[in-house]
DNA sequence: TAGAAAAATATGAAATATCATATAAAATCT
DNA sequence: AGATTTTATATGATATTTCATATTTTTCTA
């Protein structure tokens, strides 16, 4: 009558949406790491890394990109206008609309940031057999095409 | 002197911590708005998918799985107890410890959510090509290893 | 073995996030 | 065109998370 959990193998070990949360937030760990030691919060890179090859974006796009709520990019749009690293342009066409720029100072930050990314990545790839660093991205991208809406 | 913010690749969409966490968040969207129609936190269905087939857990263990800090599992667990999910159990052989382990009711709870993960899971890998379906948790298991700690 | 260091958990103040909703502009309908 | 609905952003009250640290117990060290 005693349950058998001496299984070796438990559950959340071969559940893939336990092995994409965890195996994205230990990718992550140290890269975030040295993000906040750069002062900056992991949406606030975030931000940095969606804009620095885009003139500008929506906060509504932003936040979709970004992962987070429409009212907490409005917040963290703020906090980064304060200092200095994006800008507010209004959108003439629609004024409805808030479009999202880097400044000088955000684009350089982010340009810093987006090369140690790069560089950081290299890193992690080469730690992995070469079929699995070759397959990793296309595998996340087929998936990812597979979450889209179906071409309405 | 216009800037070429035409090109149609941008930096997030090839790298790959980007990819890891868009494909985790969009791929548990729908399963992880069932879980809280079912009265519970993300986190909290952790708890209860890592003690499914264990008997107990420590509070720092469990915190490990779950991608939670300490402090908020001692919390939930406060919380997952007075909703009658989880017992803690004293360690006879170091009392610092807090054994956690699911009650009866915690236990149906697990199982009915963990069939409905795997059927979940069943139908996510259906929409994926075959080589996609059978590559992406080794890829992923792989990318784990070569992040754990190098074997001391 | 006393004393120091480390480990496990708990706690509460401060920082953040979420949710519902307000405001304002544009699009759609009749 | 006026009324209605939808879209984009902002705001603030409430809820949650984080951070630093207290407490307790165990382990290590001289």
């Amino acid at each position: 009558m005693s349950p058998p959990y001496d299984k070796s193998e438990h559950f959340v070990d071969g559940y893939l949406l336990y092995l994409m949360a965890v195996a994205s937030e230990r990718a992550s760990a140290d890269f975030h790491a040295s993000v906040r030691d750069a002062g900056l919060r992991v949406p606030e890179w975030r931000v940095l890394a969606c804009l620095v090859d885009q003139d500008a974006l929506m906060i509504t796009e932003l936040a979709e990109k970004c992962l987070l709520e429409q009212s907490r990019m409005t917040k963290t749009v703020d906090q980064m206008h304060k200092r200095g690293f994006v800008e507010r342009v209004p959108d003439m066409s629609d004024r409805r609309r808030v479009r999202v720029r880097l400044t000088r100072q955000g684009r350089g930050l982010a340009a810093n940031l987006v090369a140690r990314a790069k560089s950081h990545e290299d890193r992690l790839l080469a730690t992995l057999a070469d079929t699995d660093a070759a397959r990793i991205k296309p595998v996340l991208q087929a998936l990812l095409n597979a979450l889209k809406p179906p071409e309405q």
